[in-house]
DNA sequence: TCCTTTCATCGAGAGTTGTCGATGTAGAGA
DNA sequence: TCTCTACATCGACAACTCTCGATGAAAGGA
């Protein structure tokens, strides 16, 4: 019942340098991009800079349909990587300029 | 039934960047950081450099059981983010070497 | 050889996600 | 006011994810 040591003992203290609240945070962000149809999304609106598409026109690009375009724009925008905009019946979707430098990063 | 036109105009023709494959492989890295657990073990092995951990050292630090460390790990290790080593009974783990600059990019 | 230890894998259960059709809501225009 | 359009939300379902206890495999030591 004697727990054996590892050879290497780098693992002496073994702290993460993220707290609980950060780790939490990126889960978010990362979990938002971590769906291919998200991804050409964010990829789209990358390309258009400060551009923006309504929900319509995405339906025929990804083949989806609108229910799921919107929840999938949804979870964009809820953490903070889109910004949406109503004009008329139709709403507009842009990259929120303070995630556009994050974004490109995490694209690259 | 007529289709309305968007007021504006930038989603002619509305192609992404990303192809079809790159939309996948980016879907399973950033699946593989979407959960806090893996997002600590990354950090911490971040932290470590070259170092590496084995899996009884994160049970502790993450509150986890060894089956369910094991599992984080397989898929950090099958996305091409983490190395695995078996040396006698223990299995080192480390951060993949062309992962690392790619990882920081992430966690900046 | 037999026991102990580390780790991987299996099986199962609870929760989350992606998707759609149906329905609700709110502008715009006749 | 009535109708049409764009979009959000609801309800449901299948698929996937995270977690654990139980079991299996391989290495080390007595």
């Amino acid at each position: 019942m004697v727990k054996q040591l590892p050879l290497i003992a780098c693992c002496a203290p073994l702290t993460s340098e993220l707290s609980n609240d950060e780790a939490a945070e990126l889960e978010l962000v990362f979990g938002a991009l971590a769906d291919k149809n998200r991804l050409k999304i964010v990829s789209t609106l990358l390309e258009f800079g400060t551009g923006e598409c309504c929900v319509c026109d995405f339906e025929a690009t990804l083949g989806l349909s609108q229910p799921t375009v919107s929840y999938h724009l949804k979870r964009l925008t809820d953490v903070g990587l889109l910004e949406r905009e109503k004009r008329g019946t139709f709403a507009y979707y842009r990259l929120a300029p303070e995630a556009i430098g994050r974004v490109r990063a995490l694209f690259a």
